[in-house]
DNA sequence: TGCAAAATAGAACGATCGTTCTTTTTTATC
DNA sequence: GATAAAAAAGAACGATCGTTCTATTTTGCA
């Protein structure tokens, strides 16, 4: 029973290899978040999609490319999760804010189901090849995003104007991983407050404005 | 050609099993800082140690007691290196500086060796055991001590008396593993200078003597 | 120096890995 | 609805994994 094209669920007009690889993806990347990109092995991917293992196979024709198209999903997930809906914030301050607390709420999240970008760097740390440039560039990507905030919002006025913005990123960098490391693998409690706190500090010794702080939500959008 | 009992290089008066054994364990630490302790497999091990695989396995009984002899290694070995040192700097802020600039020290080093703290916790994130304890505790016991010196070094006056400990211990931690991060999987040129950066915002933020600040070598004795 | 014990080697096991090949089933199009 | 193409399944491969068993070598001590 064909239904309307327009309808379909994710791949839009797509064949039904599209739709299979599609959900194969998924399923992947779910696998990979929790035992990482090394530990997904083609059998244990068949069996959580229904598949058999050459079907599974079929669809990227290594095992190494599965894990690029795992890559390249989470990228876009991160991207669509974090990056896009903390551009509606205004520019500068707000807008950084956003972004830190989006990455926040990500990471969050990510103490059940785990960090691609932080597994795979242990991971892929020197195995060099096409799996370790995509991860690096993913993050890269990202870090330059979260730099341009920085400078942004030094040229708003909403920092100081003598910042060396790299260096703010990298603090941010070591919140985030700090919290990743200590909720997820450790179990601290606190390390949700204290990445929030850890965040106000660096703000503050930035000199950010005190009157742009204070409001909890900051993702007001204010083109 | 027995020579006398004490010059015995590693294991005083041991038998030849716990010699070997110790050869072995070396080994098995360089491959495990490598390659992950996931990724430490008994064949390759033997290959490096010039032995049989069954030879190897013997000593051990198991791969996973093999992986916890590989933690309790590491954790001696970053005692030695890292935390003993340390404790003949004077209590309060130079023995905290100290402690930290091992720990830096440390880092850079495995930037090419790679950290077991760091990988093992991306490894065993949410795979229970007798290894995933092993790690947590040596690293809780660590972080233990890097807040024991905090501590003291606020009762001694070098910092403001109202810190959050715990929070200043996380900023801390959180500088450590974006080193980690960026030197070894992204290749960043400056992230030394960033984390060495970052600890003095911190130790300033925290209200540290800017008197007991400047020198450079704060790890001279004085009981 | 001889001898029991400890240490190491060697071969083989079942399982799983990624991958290839062939066959069957399903899909899309005329 | 027939037909060619695409997708999925099934079986098998060589390799490696951790582990077990037995045989051989090496060690430490009387």
């Amino acid at each position: 029973m064909p239904s309307l094209k327009s309808i379909d669920s994710d791949q839009r007009s797509a064949h039904k290899g599209q739709q299979t690889k599609a959900a194969i993806v998924e399923a992947a990347l779910g696998l990979a978040t929790q035992i990482g990109l090394e530990g997904l092995s083609i059998g244990a991917l068949a069996e959580v999609a229904g598949m058999s293992k050459s079907g599974v196979f079929a669809h990227f024709g290594s095992r190494e490319e599965l894990q690029l198209s795992v890559v390249r999903a989470y990228h876009d997930r991160f991207e669509a999760e974090v990056f896009y809906p903390a551009i509606e914030a205004a520019r500068g301050l707000p807008r950084l804010m956003a972004l830190f607390n989006n990455w926040t709420k990500r990471t969050t999240t990510e103490i059940d189901s785990g960090c691609l970008y932080i597994s795979g760097a242990a991971e892929f740390d020197d195995r060099p090849g096409p799996v370790r440039d995509a991860l690096a560039n993913s993050v890269n990507t990202w870090l330059a995003a979260m730099l341009r905030a920085v400078m942004q919002a030094r040229d708003e006025g909403h920092l100081d104007a003598d910042i060396d913005a790299p260096q703010m990123v990298f603090e941010i960098h070591g919140l985030i991983l700090a919290l990743h490391y200590e909720a997820r693998f450790l179990k601290t409690l606190q390390s949700l407050t204290h990445t929030a706190k850890g965040f106000e500090n660096i703000l503050k010794r930035y000199g950010a404005d005190e009157a742009l702080l204070k409001p909890k939500t900051a993702t007001l959008k204010s083109v």
